[in-house]
DNA sequence: TTTCTGTTTGCTACCGGGTGCAAACGGGTG
DNA sequence: CACCCGTTTGCACCCGGTAGCAAACAGAAA
């Protein structure tokens, strides 16, 4: 039944040989132009196209990208995905979505993705431990690997990231100038060095204003339930005199947990009673029922930056861009 | 630099023919323990694995399946990738994620996708013009196709589904014995064959309940400003005396917005003034700051059913599967 | 007519594995 | 020791293309 035409059918039933069929398929080849539409003819009647799987193993290029995710609670994550498919197809790339869980790890996704060929591997929002990476790589030959939006743990791996450090200094910079004093910092996964640099920052920064205190919370994972039990443990320990008056989340999913949690738990007012912040600008943020003060990560420059170095127009290397603050009424 | 090891290396290592080495990387083929293990020393040695995509030409299976996505706006797509990308994985398969676009049609797509030799093409929530299609498919050829979350407009190509009919006649009835008798529907794509058979089912359901006129409000795309849009542009042209007292939207994203804009742009209650009815059960329905009555998906069944078929062990045809009504407080 | 040069075409070798058959092997039996 | 049979191994050929060289075929210049 799914038997394909193949270049060989084509060249006889138009009387030339394979070689000069393949020619017609390959742009710029030297070919006569009666032939060529001999050959064409001829492909359109026996709907004949090439097979990529055949080019990709003679030519050692598969132009597939493995994209690897393994947090999809983050709605966050469906635009950036968006992007990047559209910017790899206009280069002639195309994605392959690999999920990564328990059943599934990084280095099972890694030796799949090799085995296939890839051209090279996005990690997008996770990142190996560099230890586990180190025993696979000695056998030279993982394909070229890049990290989205998260920092590279890996020597060598480059990675495309929003400006953290500039964000927090932002965003500190605008809550202090609203008159805060009493910060909190919500953590999404307080194992990850990432979570550890943005905590650092945000308190870094404090200190530059003069306030050395700042509140730790942690809830277990990025989802808005885990910032609502994050949230509600917080204040069922603290006493309102010594509670937070603004509380930074490290995305806006634990931000509108925490949000609804504050509102419709504690009967408190986002922001007289506690201001809230998140970060990513989920369009959910925007809507009047939240209205969230949160930071935009430069999402096209981001993609289009990490997809160049794969197409090899751009110098593969570790590039930092900068957001945008969006200041709404939660602050 | 990214020379991989191929069987006949291994070989020679190992002194044996390169079909050995084959045989030991093939389950249930017929080797020797001792000539097994040998190679396996050797493989290991010089970090050999199988090369997929000479497998996949050589065996005419590539493992890879096309999933096409054109909506990226609704973020219930993310978690149906998720199972979808999980479930495949567990099969041994992947998923190709397309992103249909202006850029990049349907045609164009499919094209790509059976040059990849995939072996099966997901339509997630996309669906072709028939049209279109049978001027493709008179060559055979194409990959099996499967419709996933949208009834099938193409006849021989299945499509897994949430029981429509069922989930309106669901929700009508609960509607009415709530006590509403004004009700309006609001589509997203008015064009779409499934939304107008919605809104069909919806009205007929009514029409049983003794209820003849459906208002009908009509977004132009999936989106929460579209349904915002949409309900503030029925409600200025609108008297109050004459207003719905139900609005069921096609799916949850509609129903957000257009809750955002009845509460915030109006200052009308949800449910007092107008009550609200989704569809998706999308995560953020149950915060407290909507709380929106919709209808689940049994997104893993229909996940279950789909690889099913794709993986042979289930008949491909047709599958309508039953969701879930899930009251909260805005009806 | 011969020579030269540029275009067009065909061919060999190859990408890295899979299939099915035939030969080699090895141990038990008569 | 010959024979038989089941296991193990090697081989020719195939999957459907690509690369690069060499032959064939122009048409123009000598």
């Amino acid at each position: 039944m799914r038997k394909r035409a193949t270049a060989k059918e084509v060249a006889d039933a138009a009387g030339v040989s394979k070689w000069t069929v393949i020619r017609a398929f390959t742009p710029g080849a030297s070919i006569a132009e009666e032939s060529k539409r001999k050959v064409l003819e001829a492909a359109a009647a026996l709907n004949y196209s090439p097979n990529l799987l055949a080019r990709s193993l003679a030519t050692n290029s598969t132009r597939q990208v493995a994209v690897f995710v393994d947090d999809f609670a983050n709605p966050q994550k469906l635009p950036f995905l968006e992007t990047l498919t559209e910017r790899l197809q206009a280069e002639g790339l195309v994605a392959v979505l690999i999920n990564i869980n328990t059943h599934f790890d990084h280095v099972h996704a890694l030796l799949h993705a090799d085995q296939r060929q890839v051209d090279a591997v996005i990690l997008f929002g996770t990142a190996f431990r560099s230890e586990t990476l180190s025993d696979l790589q000695l056998g030279r030959g993982t394909p070229p690997m890049f990290v989205l939006a998260r920092d590279s743990q890996i020597e060598g791996v480059p990675a495309v990231v929003c400006d953290a450090e500039l964000a927090l200094r932002e965003i500190v910079d605008h809550l202090h100038e609203r008159g805060y004093r009493r910060p909190g910092f919500m953590t999404g996964a307080p194992a990850l060095s990432t979570a550890l640099r943005r905590r650092h920052h945000f308190a870094d920064f404090w200190k530059q204003n003069g306030v050395d205190e700042i509140a730790s919370l942690s809830a277990d994972k990025y989802s808005a339930g885990a910032g609502a039990e994050a949230v509600r443990s917080y204040l069922e320990q603290t006493a309102p005199a010594d509670r937070v008056d603004v509380l930074m989340c490290e995305n806006d999913i634990l931000a509108l947990g925490a949000m609804d949690e504050i509102r419709s738990r504690f009967g408190l007012r986002i922001p007289e009673d506690i201001a809230v912040v998140g970060f990513d600008n989920y369009e959910f943020c925007g809507s009047p029922a939240y209205s969230l003060t949160t930071y935009e990560q430069p999402r096209q420059e981001m993609i289009q930056v990490i997809v160049g170095m794969i197409a090899g127009r751009l110098e593969p290397e570790t590039v930092t861009l900068q957001g945008t603050l969006v200041v709404r009424n939660s602050t």
